[in-house]
DNA sequence: ACGGTCCTATGACGATCGTCATAGGAGGAG
DNA sequence: CTCCTCCTATGACGATCGTCATAGGACCGT
């Protein structure tokens, strides 16, 4: 569980990200957290002395830009790239995962917003960072396939969203049918759109 | 906020819902239900023997009817019932409570999703129910429109997806574009998808 | 007056939470 | 060796968590 290649303040993030993603920040424990990224104790206070929020917050930001490096990933798997085969490159993340490691782990974005989200924690902040980084990925991504940048946002929220609500109804049916669902209904809508 | 009109059980159940829709079932303590709902502190033991637990399964199935029953309000509201129409009323709704209320209340479901789905909690067969309870009302009203009923579940499926998705997205950014955009994108399809 | 059922009041239990104070060890620079 | 900086170890603080045990009051039919 512990890679010893990075450093524990990294391995520290990271597990957080991955306790975040499994039962939201509001459960996930800081000594929860020392204890799953084999990190020293006396390491949490030296390095996060933000404390819990500073430590969910970096989690976040680094799930955004893990998020968008992904999504950057997606030119390099074909040689026509269209917006229907970015939406199932990314929904096809999430099949891969529930299918190989159960539906225990969502979207830390998601988590986070359930959490606190609309409230008034410093975690907003980042929250917002993260999901707008990942967000702007997608946009320059249709950007790249000669779609308007003012549509290409409006697809992007689109595809956000569908992702998501289906990563959640995936979750709760333990099924990938929805994940399925959505990309086959709004592949063909999205590709007919890059076309205008 | 105590509507004194309703027994203290109810209230509970109710005040439940409304926390865990701000900061989710995880960040949620009976005590706080307690007091939010004006319910006797040592009611609570006597109507929810099973705890915690209980409180928040039927806070859910709570949500999910009360969601069931405002898609079934939908018909009522117009002369031609179209799926893009009650996409655009599901939405609606969460446009007011957003610019009425503020962001600080997402949906219960995602809420639990987030916290406890997949896990081996007791309550993720009360979530999975209200979720299906939900979808099921929407299904129900596309059959209506002569939709037949195989697709009629995977529109449903798109459509609270895409609901789900665009609620946390408006929540992160504090904004209800995401709302907006999912509905201008996405009534068209869901309309042009009942003329087969 | 009675026993009985339904509801409420209250205090405590052990556990866990985030945070803090304090100190010790490691290792290079002078 | 000494000093300084970086990292780690450890124990404790007050608060809150879900749960439980126990008892008291309200109101009933009889």
């Amino acid at each position: 569980m512990a890679d010893d290649k990075r450093g524990p303040r990294e391995r520290m993030v990271y597990s957080t990200a991955q306790l975040v993603r499994a039962q939201g920040p509001a459960a996930t424990g800081v000594r929860e957290v020392v204890e799953h990224s084999g990190a020293p104790r006396g390491s949490f206070q030296h390095y996060f002395p933000g404390g819990k929020d500073q430590l969910v917050g970096e989690a976040l930001l680094w799930s955004g830009d893990f998020a968008a490096r992904w999504v950057a990933t997606y030119p390099r798997t074909t040689s026509r790239p269209t917006p229907g085969g970015l939406f199932a490159y990314m929904v096809k993340q999430w099949k891969d995962e529930f299918t190989a490691r159960g539906y225990r782990r969502g979207c830390p974005v998601m988590a986070a917003t359930a959490d606190l989200a609309g409230g008034d924690s410093a975690v907003n902040e980042q929250l917002r960072a993260a999901l707008e980084r990942w967000e702007r990925a997608v946009v320059d991504e249709l950007v790249r396939m000669d779609i308007p940048r003012r549509r290409a946002r409006r697809l992007a929220t689109l595809m956000i969203s569908a992702l998501e609500g289906a990563i959640m109804s995936a979750r709760v049916r333990r099924d990938v049918g929805p994940l399925t669902t959505v990309v086959a209904e709004l592949s063909p809508v999205l590709n007919a759109a890059a076309e205008r």
